[in-house]
DNA sequence: TGATACTTACCGCTTGGGCGGTAAAAACGT
DNA sequence: ACGTTTTTACCGCCCAAGCGGTAAGTATCA
């Protein structure tokens, strides 16, 4: 664990600092060791599933943010 | 295009809003077409660098939350 | 309406991401 | 120190995500 990508330091603190080990993570969130091992070595090309069931687990939220979103949630609502 | 996941929705209304077609995104973005037809078509399954890519195209901005994320970017000044 | 240009949908193929199993390494207590 | 338990790192296999090519579908002209 050196030289990684901001999710994977993300995913690490989150999962540390809620006591997990990599195996207990993976059995709670449904996912592989090797996935935790991987996103949090900074692979970027993981699959978009796996970090999401990985985040939920640790109570991350992903949020999309752009000019349009406003404008995008309106048309929602319609 | 009925059924699917938030995430294709949004790509889907910014690539139309921005007047671009699926291939010329796949090409400004570097993707393949199939990777943005799926996505838009509530795949969820897809790579995360692939997502990022067209997400940062679209100039949308993927962040992340949780409860700890102060306490995170703390520990990351230090 | 027929031709042209553009967009979307689908089909095989290839490559690499996810998986479990296992070895290596740390962190314990005694 | 030593053995035990927990955690981390790595390996090889399998399947599906991504790719390009192409067919099908739309739009927009004259």
């Amino acid at each position: 664990m050196n030289e990684l990508s901001t999710v994977g330091r993300i995913v690490h603190y989150h999962r540390k600092r809620s006591g997990l080990s990599r195996e207990a993570l993976s059995r709670i969130a449904g996912v592989g060791k090797t996935a935790i091992f991987d996103i949090e070595h900074g692979k970027t090309t993981c699959r978009l599933d796996i970090l999401n069931r990985i985040l939920a687990t640790l109570n991350i939220r992903m949020r999309l943010d752009s000019p349009l979103m406003n404008e995008y949630e309106a048309s929602q609502n319609a």
